[in-house]
DNA sequence: AGGCCATGGTTGACGCATCAACCACCCGTG
DNA sequence: CACGGGTGGTTGATGCGTCAACCATGGCCT
């Protein structure tokens, strides 16, 4: 409806395509690595990482909010991930609707062994493109979209 | 292997892990309106803007590349938006094994609706956020990830 | 006790992305 | 002409993410 809709300048216009750019080719990249070389998705990583680091038993709802995902997500999540052997779920004897989610031998190796090969892609792939300084900038600048970001609706 | 993997520093863990949040959120929260407000996936508004700039008609693989995606991710893309009336296929009469794809009338009217609405949200949620110098800053920092990337291999 | 809403978690359908295999046609070379 | 490799494009299987609906239990309030 608006006739002169305010379209982005061209400084603004440079900023938001090179940082898409940025992100998908970056993720793309890395996923693909993890994947290609852990025989796990970047999902399966994060879940078995938090997991692990939080000694590897937690009720499904912490995890599912540590992780920030929502609920459907993660339990589409560890049902594939327990049909492969990852993880198993655990009743709560205390609630009855609840369940522990447990990382299993297998799930606990696997992420041992993908972990350091994850770190080293990062590395390589982004990390060793910046400065320090560029790091803190952008953590900066992360940390200020995301605050926005809380604030705003929707 | 490496007994004493190189983990990252906490500066450079934390540049790391806000940049993944904020991405992973805006990224989340920008594709969710767009389709929400425009009845179309992020996919499809990228693939109908670059056609549509490019005059509305192109080779499959020039827009293929156009995008910088794999072609049997478009070609899924493309028979998508077909069989809901956003573009139309068309044999090249030049090279029996090519194909022009047309964005439709329907196809049209729909990014001319939605591009607007689009670019709002990115300023909402992104744009609004930060400082030109900050946007600069992030500009650069994309262009010297997507060049590490592209001497990187893999 | 009964009723009610909130919480914890599952399910099914659907669209999207990737991988690997495949088909069809073009073109250069011998 | 044949044939071999490269290009243009499709297909099917599989996993991931979202949405909406759903079920079961728990906790509160009267």
């Amino acid at each position: 409806m608006n006739a002169t809709p305010r379209w982005l300048n061209p400084e603004q216009q440079a900023a938001w395509d090179g940082f898409i750019r940025m992100q998908e080719k970056l993720i793309g990249r890395l996923s693909r690595r993890v994947q290609a070389d852990s025989h796990m998705s970047p999902a399966d990583y994060i879940v078995l990482a938090k997991l692990t680091e939080a000694g590897g038993r937690m009720r499904f709802m912490d995890l599912t909010k540590l992780v920030e995902w929502e609920k459907s997500r993660m339990s589409h999540q560890v049902a594939r991930m327990a049909k492969r052997g990852l993880v198993g779920k655990e009743d709560c004897p205390d609630d009855g609707r609840g369940a522990f989610i447990v990382a299993t031998p297998a799930g606990r190796e696997a992420i041992e062994e993908a972990a350091p090969v994850h770190v080293e892609h990062v590395r390589r792939l982004f990390i060793d493109a910046l400065t320090q300084e560029e790091l803190d900038a952008l953590g900066r600048i992360s940390n200020r979209v995301l605050a926005h970001l809380e604030k705003q609706p929707d």
